[in-house]
DNA sequence: GCAAGGTC
């Protein structure tokens, strides 16, 4: 028997923890070596790891895109090498000392792979060392235990499969996106990517927007009627719909010819009563949803108003603080030891969940529902029974967290059960009418889940051959619609379908497309350059573009793990066909470079100039601000200026005297539809500043005074008549017309402002310009400089952060990223750059 | 400066 301790490997730091809590009875100690955490106890040690702790890449020699040829790439080694050093050094020094390795990584595919690297890695260090591989799905004592009763071996087909994705990904990633970017001359920040799992999912993107261009609409007229009962109960009122068999004996609303509609309707207008025909009463059962997988969380929390980024990070969030399990999951069936009494147990008692719970306890029996999909590595998403109190959480994650309980909940109760009612009268002897009601019976689970749509619609008990009044009748034309565009959940779904991309990269990849300039808005629409990617790959590289890559080497994988294939055989038929690729997009190369700039350009193109009739194109200031210029700039200096916040992105609208398109500036939540900028511009021009009281820093030695300004940008705003000379300012709202009251502040010696709106909403008495201002600013030094305030840390990370000195946004931006990442667990250097871009 | 997949 070999001698030291025995060393076991998870995938990541929480899995070690837990792990270790489980083998060694809770006597486990965290010890920080290196920043990394690992636990010992007996002659055991446990360290987590991050994941994949090694990358695949290109050696060094090339790196410089103009010098190596893309298809160059295609051929090129590919080198292993640490991307967490401070990880893979300590597992180097536990390993060089260890006298047996047990490997506890995820139990799928990818956690076999990273397993293997965490072997090679052993190896590298010590050659003898006995290596084994323990498997379960849930980290639960029983799972844990067993598993490691029962040791078993790597699987190195399996991993093998992992490793020949990675490089079909990378050759096939790397090669066509220099290609593309240098045939369009963009190498900066600004390169042209395309890959595997983002090229058919902005193609899914692309060809809904060519549904909606192509879309023809066409008109359709819809008939109702307000039918009553005769007791004259106001109650017993319903609107009911024309409705007519068509040629295939269906029946059909949508009448398609006006005069047959005309017609209709005037039989129905001049009709008094109505007869009842038919009654049909229905019971139906609405069973439960099945458990959350990660999809189906995002696509809740969608409807909730989270974008996918952000409710996978508050899930997050709400996983590392141990009150969710983990969030990223294919999974919708609940493993064998969840007890859903227990779990349902810990929600009693409390302020928001213990009635619920407890009436779920109550129910005769409990069987949580399933869905189709039941994996091996993690469990539906669910609460762990560690619960938050309300104060532990931001608004937010308490909204998520309450979610997944909810959801739980849900899964643990019974069906609902609606009564369907359908009445069908008929009308002027031979119109039909219809309505159709609803009305819950039993709430089942809508009683403890709110989030699904639970609306009942009335019509009254009647029966057949009663006679009803037709107190109204309406005439509606209508046209049909184009398709929606996606939406981020409904995109996510798809992929999901489609089989592209996994549980914890779908929602990174639509925020790729958003960071590479293809797509804009939410819901997401593409940009001129998306349409030219895909139309270039269409053409030249159409698997790059297309879900058969993805079911092809899904296939392939699933080959190379049953021992059938080859990872060399796999990659080497891979880069075959890439290489033939390459032959058709090198003799056309030029043609689809000029066709990326072209739309390159078309992306930022406002209209015409009208100093000089070149382009006006939206840039960027050295400061990072945006403006629109000329193209023939510095022949022309023609400029407009834009609005300080945002990100300009041109809409479909053009302006009607100047042609050029309207601009919406995004600014998440705060934004707004700037309009056209040369309308903005000359308005600013035509309107006199207005002159309202003096300027409290200057009126006393130069005279100078405030005025209501509107600048060229758009904005407005309260500054001195001296400025520049004297730059005093305070800001007004961008939306509402401006008037001057003659209500006066006696503090200020201004007249107080209302803001009143076009579209009706309640005018805003803002008060004295400065007054308000000063609140206004009182308000933002509450919340603005909130740790929490910055997306991604929750309130559980801002406590770790104040317990390591940083009490707020100011100290955070100041920071040092490596320290401070040694003084908080769980946060690398890099989170904390990302917070601090984030808090900029 | 490439991808996609883990993870924070």
């Amino acid at each position: 028997m070999s001698q030291g301790p025995e060393l076991i490997i998870t995938e990541k730091d929480n899995a070690a923890r837990r792990i270790a809590d489980i083998l060694s009875g809770g006597s486990a100690e965290a010890d920080r070596q290196n920043g990394v955490n690992v636990y010992k106890w007996g002659g055991k040690r446990c360290i987590g790891l991050s994941g994949h702790v090694v990358g695949v890449d290109f050696p060094p020699e090339y790196n410089d895109w103009r010098d190596v040829e893309p298809v160059e790439l295609i051929e090129a080694p590919i080198d292993k090498h640490p991307t967490q050093e401070n990880i893979v050094s300590t597992l180097r020094l536990l390993a060089r000392k260890a006298g047996r390795v047990v490997i506890a990584t995820d139990y799928d595919r990818e956690g076999e792979l990273i397993g293997k690297e965490a072997y090679e890695l052993v190896r590298e260090v010590n050659e003898a060392v006995p290596v084994d591989r323990v498997r379960f799905s849930s980290i639960t004592e029983n799972e844990v235990t067993d598993a490691f009763a029962n040791p078993d071996e790597l699987d190195f087909d399996l991993a093998a499969a992992g490793e020949a994705r990675q490089i079909v990904d990378l050759v096939w990633g790397a090669a066509l996106t220099r290609f593309l970017s240098l045939s369009a001359r963009q190498l900066g920040d600004d390169f042209i990517s395309v890959g595997r799992v983002q090229g058919p999912t902005l193609k899914l993107i692309v060809d809904r927007e060519r549904e909606i261009e192509a879309f023809d609409p066409e008109a359709y007229w819809e008939l109702f009627a307000d039918l009553e009962k005769h007791d004259g109960d106001a109650e017993g009122s319903f609107e009911a719909q024309y409705f007519y068999l068509d040629d295939d004996g269906n029946e059909a609303e949508r009448v398609w010819d006006e005069d047959a509609a005309e017609t209709a309707f005037e039989a129905l207008a001049a009709s008094s009563s109505a007869t009842v025909d038919a009654v049909r009463r229905r019971t139906r059962t609405d069973d439960p949803p099945a458990p959350f997988n990660t999809t189906q969380f995002i696509r809740a929390a969608g409807s909730l108003g989270y974008s996918a980024q952000r409710a996978m990070s508050i899930a997050e969030d709400l996983y590392t603080a141990g009150y969710l399990t983990y969030p990223r999951t294919d999974n919708t069936v609940y493993p064998d030891d969840l007890d859903p009494r227990e779990l349902l147990d810990s929600f009693t008692g409390t302020r928001t969940f213990g009635d619920d719970a407890q009436s779920l306890l109550d129910q005769e029996s409990i069987e949580p529902t399933a869905g189709d999909e039941e994996t091996t590595d993690h469990p539906p998403i669910h609460p762990t029974g560690e619960l938050p109190s309300r104060a532990d959480l931001t608004e937010d994650e308490w909204e998520v967290y309450e979610l997944v309980v909810r959801r739980f909940f849900a899964t643990v109760a019974e069906p609902a059960t609606w009564e369907h009612l359908r009445v069908v009268a008929i009308v002027a002897d031979d119109r039909s009418l219809k309505a159709n009601g609803k009305r819950l019976l039993e709430p089942g689970y809508h009683a403890v889940y709110p989030y699904s749509n639970a609306s009942e619609s009335f019509v009254p008990d009647v029966v057949e051959g009663e006679e009803l009044a037709v107190t109204d009748t309406s005439f509606e034309a209508k046209e049909t619609q184009p398709p929606r565009r996606y939406g981020q959940s409904r995109l996510i779904e798809t992929m999901e379908e489609m089989g592209i991309g996994t549980k914890a990269t779908r929602h990174d990849v639509i925020q790729k497309l958003y960071d590479r300039g293809y797509i804009e808005s939410d819901p997401p629409r593409p940009t001129r350059l998306a349409r030219a990617v895909v139309e270039a790959s269409e053409e030249f590289a159409d698997r790059i573009v297309s879900e058969e890559m993805t079911a092809q080497l899904e296939a392939d994988m699933q080959a190379i793990s049953r021992g059938e294939s080859s990872l060399a055989e796999v990659t080497e038929e891979s880069r075959e066909i890439l290489e033939s690729v390459f032959e058709g997009l090198m003799e056309s190369g030029d043609e689809v470079g000029e066709h990326l700039q072209k739309s390159l350009k078309a992306d930022k193109t406002v209209g015409e100039c009208p100093d000089c009739g070149g382009d006006l194109v939206i840039r960027k200031s050295r400061q990072g601000s945006y403006f629109i210029g000329c193209d023939s700039y510095p022949d022309c200096e023609h400029t407009l200026p834009l609005p300080s916040t945002g990100k300009p992105l041109l809409l479909e609208e053009t302006c009607e005297e100047h042609g050029l398109h309207h601009i919406k500036m995004l600014a998440g939540r705060k934004t707004f539809v700037h309009g056209c900028p040369l309308c903005k511009a000359e308005a600013a021009d035509e309107q006199e500043d207005e002159v309202i009281g003096p300027c409290p820093d200057c009126h006393e030695e130069h005279g100078g005074e405030l005025a209501i300004k509107r600048l060229r940008s758009g904005s407005r705003l309260v500054g001195c008549t001296r400025y520049p000379d004297c730059d005093y300012s305070l800001p007004l709202p961008r939306r509402g017309d401006i008037e001057v009251t003659d209500e006066t502040c006696e503090d200020h010696d201004l007249p107080e402002v209302r803001i009143t709106y076009e579209d009706g909403d309640e005018p805003w008495d803002l008060g004295c310009p400065i007054c308000n201002y000063r609140e206004y600013q009182a308000e933002q030094s509450e919340s603005g400089t909130d740790l929490e305030s910055v997306s991604g840390i929750g309130a559980k990370t801002a406590e770790k952060l104040k317990d390591a000195g940083v009490e707020d946004v100011d100290s955070l931006k100041s920071a040092e990223p490596d320290s401070l990442a040694e003084q908080v667990d769980g946060v690398g250097p890099d989170t904390v750059r990302k917070w601090q871009t984030e808090a900029d």
